[in-house]
DNA sequence: GCTATCCTGTGATATTTGTCACGAAGGTCG
DNA sequence: CGACCTTCGTGACAAATATCACAGGATAGC
């Protein structure tokens, strides 16, 4: 945890203390699932290095992209969870190995009224995810596929620092809730655009 | 303010005093819109009484039903400000008549360390609002149109708490974002198969 | 009663997206 | 090398939804 103090810029030094002191450090592998639908929230989860996906699943198994979490962001619905455990409905994975703060429930709840960086923290993080899901509503309501699949392209590129998406057209198609073919046939179109290049194993980005 | 408490048993005396010296009781009128896209937030909102309505708006005009605000709700977005006066992204508009409770931010972020209960609700509030969202994703995501009328009756059903609703298929195409077409279609279908009734100013729910 | 307006119903058609079928390219492993 | 797997591209088609055009009914105001 001090390596990640860094992070945290904005926390009191008693506050950060204390995390070193009631978090557990956890190492995850690439592709692990952190949460699963359905499952009790115990924990609050801080991502010290790497990168963690948000999905929303359905009772068929569809899956659809919610958000990323980088270094420093705090899971938002683990974050906040008002004692009565509710049920998760997300899943979190691990895109690239990754680092987390794990810390009880019990203590953020003290946090929040002891420390006012916490409260801070944890009312920006709400604030900052819920308005990002307020973006998603915006994608799939208003837009066409093709815009969706470039604020996609945009997102990750963002995301993973790199004009290079090491991903398939399935995988997206997944996350957007589409069909392979639809991403197939509108990446063509991107190619044909410019916009993108289409290696043998992945997406070079060129300008979106 | 006093014949209002029965809606916050969970607050605390001292709370429900505060709210009561601090807060603006303000009556609006049904139609009216509370908070318009791209405005600032300098006050917490709170409904007392009537039924308060929030729609997601995008540049062109389309907007986008997320959700009913009761009774005893606060707006999410406006619990949590963070001080940064951000803008508002959604657009609320009064259902009925009704009365809010207005109080600025500087003494909600206040009440957030100093009453217990305030963090509850407000921490109840957003993680809400939060699942109500991803419900809606859900909505827009997985499904066709003709669940998600269904979906958007019982919804409302609910929320005004009768089986006639006085509303045309334009207005529930708008907040669909479909096309009135679409709906009339769709109704049609659904009187057919006996689920609601085709009045000459609304529609009468039978079972959904 | 006349006109303007709003809401509705409906056919025809276009667009977007999903589905099916199939073949090609590349990679892995025995 | 050959069997197998995954991925991709693509044509043909189906389904869902949007758009256009138009007509009828209700209602408010004059």
């Amino acid at each position: 945890m001090e390596n990640y103090r860094h992070l945290f810029p904005d926390l009191e030094e008693g506050l950060q203390r204390e995390m070193q002191e009631k978090g557990r450090v956890l190492a995850v592998k690439a592709g692990q699932v952190l949460i699963q639908s359905g499952q009790n929230i115990r924990n609050t989860m801080i991502v010290l290095d790497g990168l963690i996906k948000l999905y929303r699943e359905n009772d068929e198994g569809n899956e659809f992209f919610m958000y990323h979490l980088h270094p420093g962001d705090g899971c938002a619905l683990s974050l906040i969870c008002d004692r009565s455990f509710k049920l998760s409905s997300v899943t979190a994975k691990a895109v690239a190995d990754s680092v987390l703060l794990v810390v009880p429930l019990e203590h953020t709840e003290n946090w929040m009224r002891q420390y006012r960086t916490w409260y801070h923290f944890v009312v920006g993080t709400y604030r900052r995810r819920y308005e990002e899901l307020l973006e998603t509503i915006d994608h799939i309501a208003f837009q066409n596929m093709d815009e969706r699949l470039e604020f996609y392209l945009r997102r990750h590129r963002q995301a993973l620092n790199t004009n290079v998406l090491e991903i398939t057209n399935t995988q997206i198609a997944q996350e957007l809730n589409s069909s392979r073919e639809v991403i197939s046939r509108l990446m063509k179109k991107l190619s044909e655009d410019g916009k993108v290049r289409l290696l043998k194993n992945g997406i070079e980005i060129l300008k979106l």
